[in-house]
DNA sequence: CATTATAGTGTACGAACGTTTACTATGTCA
DNA sequence: TGACATAGTAAACGTTCGTACACTATAATG
């Protein structure tokens, strides 16, 4: 009974240091977490976030600093939807992860683009999709990619026979493309992203 | 001609800051981001991200200390496809954002979920894709939600006509299930996301 | 009952913090 | 040439940092 109470009031704590992270975008000092708990004394705001360190729910650089751990990573996963969805009352040991850290392997030369037109629509990339496109990746054949034809920049299948270059719509209303001359390829789509609320 | 290099330097250093922010997950302090230069002089450092403030590409808040602003946003914003695709060249000026915060309005409430099945696939929704699913929106006619048909959690199309209540597939495969007694609907789908590479 | 844990207060310490001021080179420009 | 801006060094300020130690009050335990 009271082991539960504890549970509630860590997760009270940890949701307070959470949400100083979303305001603020970063952690807070030990006297910042010390006021956010409604401490008087920093040290005891030391000593608890040590304790949430031992149960590894925070954690620390070298320099003491705390760190955004999976706190606040902004998604928990769950399994697969045939395997069973968990309740929502089992709410502990989950994993949580980043969308942006998950799909993005170059954020240099990575960028985020609107979908028009519906010629990739049997690969399930759907008009107001955005798709995420790494300039620094060689496209294979099967890749879907970003290029330049007639002028227009559309989304193709990447296809590659010997020295021979085609693009290939998943959409069969459209025509495959043999690119006479100059064939510009923006990138490869890495990822698509749909957005429905 | 110095401008270019002044400018070229300036990117160097923001991009120090990024790579910083990257490892550490937190902003530099003035004297960190003086050795990050290769500064002697903390004061150094001090200056140059006064210079780079007024210029807007880095912020700080009430207490001095650095925020990541769009600087650390993972992914470049380019325009829809059609509307012509920037060359790698002119890199200023790019919107930036976070998909994380794009996609997640409720981060407590929003879950993450593998895709299997294909009941879904007209819908543009594939094997292997992951929904991201939020507990706290209740569901209208068109919405697309995973619920518990037959002791299985799956993606359904979900419609209400009346005081009825029909789960849709997207894939003519499947049929259209009216539920008996019970319907449990684990949440409804906000976005869904794959990834490729 | 005495004992031991727990949760928080208060104080102290050296180091690091953001910020200011003074100073030195090195160009630039009229 | 002289005036001036730029880029960096150096030292100093009061404040806050992370951490440590001593202490108190309350609750749990044998």
């Amino acid at each position: 009974m009271q082991l539960l109470m504890l549970k509630g009031d860590i997760k009270d704590r940890i949701e307070k240091i959470r949400k100083f992270y979303l305001r603020n975008k970063r952690m807070p000092s030990y006297s910042e977490a010390a006021s956010l708990f409604g401490f008087r004394s920093k040290n005891a705001a030391y000593k608890l976030i040590g304790k949430l360190k031992d149960l590894g729910l925070v954690s620390s650089d070298e320099k003491g600093k705390l760190l955004p751990g999976d706190l606040n990573n902004p998604v928990k996963l769950l399994g697969s939807i045939s395997a069973g969805f968990p309740s929502p009352a089992e709410e502990e040991l989950q994993d949580t992860m980043s969308l942006d850290e998950y799909l993005i392997n170059n954020p240099t030369s990575t960028y985020l683009l609107k979908v028009e037109g519906d010629s990739m629509i049997d690969a399930g990339i759907h008009p107001g999709d955005l798709v995420l496109v790494d300039k620094s990746v060689v496209p294979k054949t099967g890749d879907i990619v970003i290029a330049q034809v007639d002028d227009e920049w559309t989304l193709k299948y990447f296809e590659k026979k010997g020295r021979a270059v085609y693009l290939r719509p998943a959409n069969k209303k459209y025509p495959l493309i043999k690119p006479k001359q100059e064939l510009i390829i923006g990138g490869v789509v890495i990822a698509n992203v749909r957005k429905y609320k």
